[in-house]
DNA sequence: GTGTAGTACTCCGCAATGTGTAGTAGTGTT
DNA sequence: AACACTACTACACATTGCGGAGTACTACAC
């Protein structure tokens, strides 16, 4: 099945989500995001998403070189972040909740 | 909030869902889906996803006047219908599992 | 009867966002 | 030199939910 669809605005919560846990620079967030079972998110998708939360002023930014390939650009949850992380994960889990409800009634025929 | 971008993709698997309880055309699908939770479901959004659905084979349909209006176009799961109310009910539930899990992680630090 | 509200549907263009592809660039391995 | 992995950017594209306008029918108020 596609998942691509589903992920919609829910990327963005996934992605506050991981940079809570430290900060983290594009692909390594992929990884992360991947290792915690989102198997198909594609790299393009989590760089655009970096960049626009970035634009939005909910994350932090700096570069870093690294000796062991390409220089690395850090993101990190700023204030705005933690705030946006919230209440998006408020709003996911009032939508999942009425998701679960919708699919778990029966019949009554 | 913005709930518009959730709904993508999962706004198939609720119409297949109140399809379920029984027959239903369009606009009865819209209220039983706002009576379900989803209050701002837009009308062109479930018309919409109806004629999705029904092009790719999922539902049935026929035409029925009615007396206290416009004649009704109804709509309901036919066997493949309910296969992808079941395939779309289980990537759902994988998805918003794993969401779960992401969400709920403490930071080590 | 004209206006307004509720029901019921269609069509069109728009906006948001995830994806594929191509391209650049650095490091290490064969 | 060729290739693979890391790391990022840019662009065009597909999907899909939404807003607005339009059509049409019934019923009730004025």
């Amino acid at each position: 099945m596609d998942t691509s669809q589903l992920l919609k605005g829910v990327l963005d919560l996934a992605v506050l989500a991981v940079l809570r846990d430290g900060d983290g620079y594009g692909y390594d967030v992929l990884r992360r995001l991947r290792a915690a079972g989102l198997e198909d998110v594609a790299d393009a998708s989590v760089y655009g998403t970096l960049r626009r939360l970035f634009q939005a002023g909910a994350l932090t930014s700096y570069v870093q070189p690294s000796e062991e390939g390409p220089h690395r650009k850090y993101y990190g949850l700023n204030k705005r972040g933690h705030e946006l992380l919230a209440e998006s994960a408020k709003t996911w889990n009032h939508f999942a909740d009425t998701m679960s409800v919708l699919l778990s009634k029966k019949e009554a025929a």
